[in-house]
DNA sequence: GGTTTTTTCTACATTTTTGTGACAAAGTCT
DNA sequence: AGACTTTGTCACAAAAATGTAGAAAAAACC
């Protein structure tokens, strides 16, 4: 079984109940919980600085709102965290829309905690991304430290990433010697509402060539693949 | 959506109805499919020869076994594919059972067909490697990989594919040994709008064919049909 | 409010892919 | 063999995608 140590867990739960037993549960699995009993906390548990929750387990009868929206709400402003709906609401319609949206799981009320936990893991154990990214990443003489938005370029230099730089240069990484079309990179980092003008990835690309090429070893290079998007090339274990 | 082409699929299910219906559907999502409406049955699908599945459907409550049992003895013959429950049975004891047997999923009937396809979709798309073509493909001493969008020759050159190249050697691919139609490339790759002039397909067979016929050991070839299409030739396991 | 940083856009240069048509080669038929 | 059809090949033109720089806009920070 996974540690679940330094995860944070976001649980949107009104049932005070349910909410107790599951956050003294899941946080005795060293998860990092955060408990909202109300579309209202669950908001500004969402957006505080300093918490940055993986996993959201999403109540859908809200007493002040409606968990798909909320949910949706949610994914609109990041992606990159796994969402779960624990509902009473057993109607197929629910069920889809639900799952639609990408959640990775759906599960009926009353269920068993060891079943949470269990469905849990599994996902987890799946994407393994979640918290590996969290420590420093090597690549030849380059540096990443994605919590830091922080790298460090082949001259020793120390460079700050902006938002976009850093959510570019992740998910790159994230796909490592595979190909990322632009679509891809606009859909997850931009929101598959907006529509930038083309030239703004190819900028960031740009950027972030800069600093990579400056690795004496030739580490780690994006090329780009004509017609789809970027490749992100990188030598090391990862590559087989 | 993913296209689940190539997937091979176990479905151990003894209810009739409920049996002919996920298997219509499942095959018309694309799967190849194998049904077995009971456990001496699922047995020897398992176990047969040229059928490998990639993911089990099983059902807990079988006319000759159970369920449970019977997904631990496949578990203990191969690893290497997902399982997932289907069951009447909502018992946290079964179901927790199932689960940590290493399901991904259990699913409680009565469910909605949309909600297994979705669950399949997530389940696959968080497994790539399940997807024979997102892996490294070997045709003797060449290599493919779609993913990467390159291809390596008879001669250990690295060639980086373009856009349509990619897109016709895959189909081929797709189709290896088969005769693929002239009008069908076209379709497939350009749209039924579009009426490139019949050189540009040919132009495209040119270029493969150079870096296919490096291969010292003539692993793959392009043949023409005349008056039809084309024809990957492959050798390997793959043909049937 | 002013300053800095980040993000986005525009315009233009550059590169690569893609499609075409002429002609050679090969296959098919009588 | 000769007439006809289909396919292979090549060089070149057209179209599309990308690289780059610099300026405008927006946001964040004092």
């Amino acid at each position: 079984m996974n540690s679940f140590k330094n995860i944070q867990l976001l649980i949107v739960e009104d049932e005070p109940n349910l909410a107790d037993t599951l956050s003294e549960y899941l946080e005795s699995k060293d998860f990092s919980v955060c408990l909202a009993r109300n579309a209202q906390q669950a908001r500004s548990a969402f957006d505080a600085k300093g918490f940055h929750p993986q996993v959201v387990l999403m109540d859908i009868g809200l007493p002040d709102g409606d968990g798909l929206e909320l949910a949706r709400e949610f994914r609109f402003k990041r992606k990159d965290f796994v969402l779960l709906f624990l509902s009473a609401q057993n109607d197929p319609e629910t069920k889809y829309e639900g799952l639609q949206m990408g959640a990775e799981d759906y599960i009926t009320k009353p269920f068993d905690l060891r079943e949470l936990t269990l469905r849990l893991d599994r996902i987890l154990s799946n994407r393994a991304d979640l918290d590996t990214l969290s420590e420093e990443i090597s690549l030849g003489d380059l540096k990443i430290w994605f919590k830091r938005f922080e790298l460090l370029d082949g001259d020793k230099n120390i460079v700050s990433l902006g938002q976009k730089e850093q959510a570019i240069l992740k998910l790159l990484y994230q796909n490592a010697n595979q190909v990322v079309s632009r679509d891809t990179i606009i859909d997850e980092i931009w929101g598959e509402n907006s529509f930038p003008s083309n030239r703004t990835v190819d900028n960031y690309i740009v950027k972030l060539r800069k600093w990579l090429e400056s690795s004496k070893e030739d580490a780690a290079k994006i090329s780009s693949v004509r017609g789809i998007g970027y490749k992100f090339e990188i030598k090391g274990p990862e590559n087989e």
